[in-house]
RNA sequence: GUGGCUAUGGUGAAGCGGUCAACACUUACGACUGUGACUCGUACAUUCGUCGGUUCAAAUCCGACUAGCCACCCCA
């Protein structure tokens, strides 16, 4: 038996890599439009830093992370999300002292051991932004305007935003209180899983899709009602943002997030389209979670969306790199004056490719054909002793004389 | 971690106990001795995820294992 991949990681073969690029050429060109710029961290970090951030308690920290030893015996763990280590790297190098504002993006892979299922995956792909420095809900708004933009950039109108706010360390506790107070009563009525939430994680149990826990929270109070003055400006001040671009969203009052060191505004970018992995891209403020790495009090806000789920949204959609150019040769002596050509139209960039074993003419007007050339340039003894030759639009098979130059070829294709 | 479903060639698949494992696509070569797409011809699974069992006989029945998918949990 050969060697399969890992479960749960993929390949991404020639056939879809061209979605990939696109995906990415698209995030690249939106976020440094928007004034991001690119920074790249380790794909592995010290354990500690994502149990700090993260959260101890949560899912991804408490079964999903691939922790190991290294030979140094410390523990070792690869990234589960991206904003950890940015951040890390954002408080090691002082990236404050110059500016505080800063406004960044990452790309790669991110591991999580889980079951793997549609859009779900071990090792799965997250682009995401972060900007630093900003309190005002300006930087909250322009982060989901841009959110908004990357989609319909690349050809995805589908996914609807969701935004709420989940307080701050103020006036949570009080909201979690009033929430937890009225689940008590309703226990009984909740599912094996809420039971369990109702002590780790009781807001979870609004997030809830069993219909009788749905039922049973029916009258539960709403964060949106729990807020501070603090928080509910802060709120209001996004909606405000959001309404003056005609942005479009929604109010989700249940929409809970998975990581600890959120704050005020999480918004998640739903698709319908996807199973059960609704979520395509997700984010929120974290205002605390800077200092509480050690470095200085500066909130930030960001998001990261996962590039399986937007290249699943993308569907088929063809991306392949078409040749300008075919060369066909008739003999050995041609083929070296064929190549001689082909070198010089790469040279000008133009895509130019040729048989490359002595195939029949047959078989050559195939290949021609099935790599979708816009041209083809049969050469033979005739052509090399002239100097000039036919090349054949493939569209519509019309033919124009020229002489065999890279200038004269490159003036048929323009 | 839990549950359900499925495993036949590069791909999509027929086959449901008994002659060479259909068919389609893909690929290669040819019909056209210097021009593709359409058409036609030829070739391409000593073998049906793996191991074991039942049987005179198994891709077809039984068991175990493995893998994949989907769902739950949770999440991008």
């Amino acid at each position: 038996m050969a060697i399969t991949a890992i479960k749960g990681f993929n390949d991404i073969l020639p056939t879809e890599s061209g979605r990939w690029q696109h995906i990415e050429q698209t995030a690249r060109r939106v976020f440094e439009l928007n004034g991001f710029s690119e920074i790249r961290v380790p794909v592995m970090e010290k354990t500690e830093l994502f149990s700090r951030s993260i959260g101890d308690a949560t899912d991804i920290v408490e079964k999903e992370m691939y922790t190991f030893i290294d030979k140094g015996e410390n523990s070792i763990t690869l990234r589960p999300e991206g904003t950890a280590g940015v951040m890390r790297a954002f408080i090691e190098h002082k990236l404050y002292a110059q500016d505080p504002v800063a406004k960044l993006y990452y790309l790669g892979p991110m591991f999580r051991y889980e079951r793997p299922q549609k859009g779900r995956y071990r090792q799965f792909h997250q682009i995401g932004a972060e900007i630093t420095g900003v309190h005002d809900p300006l930087a909250d708004a322009q982060v989901l305007n841009m959110l908004v933009q990357f989609f319909r950039a690349t050809g995805l109108d589908e996914p609807q935003l969701q935004i709420n706010s989940l307080g701050c360390p103020e006036c949570r506790p009080g909201y979690r209180a009033a929430l937890v107070g009225f689940l008590e009563s309703r226990l009984d009525q909740l599912c094996e899983d809420c039971k369990r939430r109702f002590s780790t994680n009781p807001l979870r149990v609004l997030d809830c899709k069993v219909p009788g826990c749905v039922e049973a929270t029916i009258g539960a109070p709403s964060v949106l009602d729990h807020l501070c003055g603090g928080c509910q400006d802060h709120f209001t001040g996004v909606q405000g943002y959001l309404d003056s671009t005609a942005t479009p969203y929604s109010i989700n009052p249940r929409m809970v997030r998975g990581l600890d060191y959120y704050t005020r505004t999480t918004f998640e970018m739903v698709t319908g389209l996807l199973g059960s992995q609704s979520a395509v891209a997700a984010g929120g403020r974290y205002d605390g979670l800077i200092s509480q790495l050690g470095g200085p009090a500066i909130p930030g806000i960001g998001f990261a969306m996962g590039l399986e789920r937007v290249a699943l949204l993308l569907g088929a959609q063809e991306f392949s790199i078409r040749p300008d150019l075919f060369i066909a040769t008739l003999g050995a002596g041609e083929r070296s004056f064929a190549f001689r050509l082909m070198h010089d139209l790469l040279r000008a960039g133009i895509r130019v490719e040729m048989d490359y074993d002595g195939k029949s003419l047959k078989s050559q007007m195939r290949r021609a054909d099935k790599l979708k050339a816009r041209y083809s340039l049969v050469i033979g003894e005739n052509e090399v002793n002239s100097g000039t030759g036919a090349m054949k639009r493939m569209e519509d098979g019309t033919q124009t004389e020229l002489p065999l130059r890279a200038e004269d070829i490159m003036r048929v294709l323009s």
